[in-house]
DNA sequence: TAAAAATACTCCATAGGTATTTTAT
DNA sequence: ATAAAATACCTATGGAGTATTTTTA
């Protein structure tokens, strides 16, 4: 499993279609089914009921879905906290060149 | 990025050696430098310092780790929780089968 | 000089694309 | 007849390997 995969899931279990969600991630419909397909293979569950064109989430789906999202949102603090600690290190440098001019004039 | 990443990552961050890390992987030194090497350019962010031979994490390395150990615990959490539906599914056929013998004799 | 990380390159597995088919409205 | 998902097939990107170089303890 890859955070591909949980995208790609979680952008179909929001748009409720394939196609829809496909266009949204900027990927083809086959690409995005394939890959859930592959997805719903490796864990071993069917992630979306398809009733014709219409697509539901089963119940692993649903559970997936909030986990999924947990991880991702993990992932996205992380950046962020990283960028924060590289922002700060920027931040530092400009305080002291800052008071370096001060001491000149 | 990619779970891969950061289970390399984490593997790294573990054992303070990527030939350790890469060792215990199952995949090459090399290939364990080069996708670290890939996540570090990907967040802008130097993750470990290389100092001589001996390996440590910097403090972005540090505010990775337990992001990323959160998102792979949330992964982890869902794979179990998708095999217990599928297994309570099983649990209720069987029980199924057990009822119907009842019946029966 | 030995041990570990980095670099250079090669290969192939697979993510993603196009074309098409299938299936419900 | 139409719209959406599945399937078949192809291409090419990049993950992973082998060989080698660099570095330092």
């Amino acid at each position: 499993m890859e955070l591909r995969h949980l995208r790609y899931f979680l952008a179909v279990a929001d748009k409720l279609s394939f196609t829809r969600a496909a266009d949204h991630l900027r990927v083809t419909q086959p690409t995005l089914s394939h890959q859930v397909k592959a997805l719903e293979e490796e864990i071993g569950s069917v992630l979306f009921d398809r009733v014709g064109r219409r697509v539901y989430l089963t119940r692993s789906g649903e559970t997936l879905r909030e986990y999924a999202q947990h991880a991702l949102n993990a992932i996205n603090s992380a950046t962020t906290a990283i960028s924060e600690l590289e922002g700060l290190t920027h931040g530092t440098l400009t305080i002291g060149v800052f008071e370096s001019s001060i001491g000149d004039g």
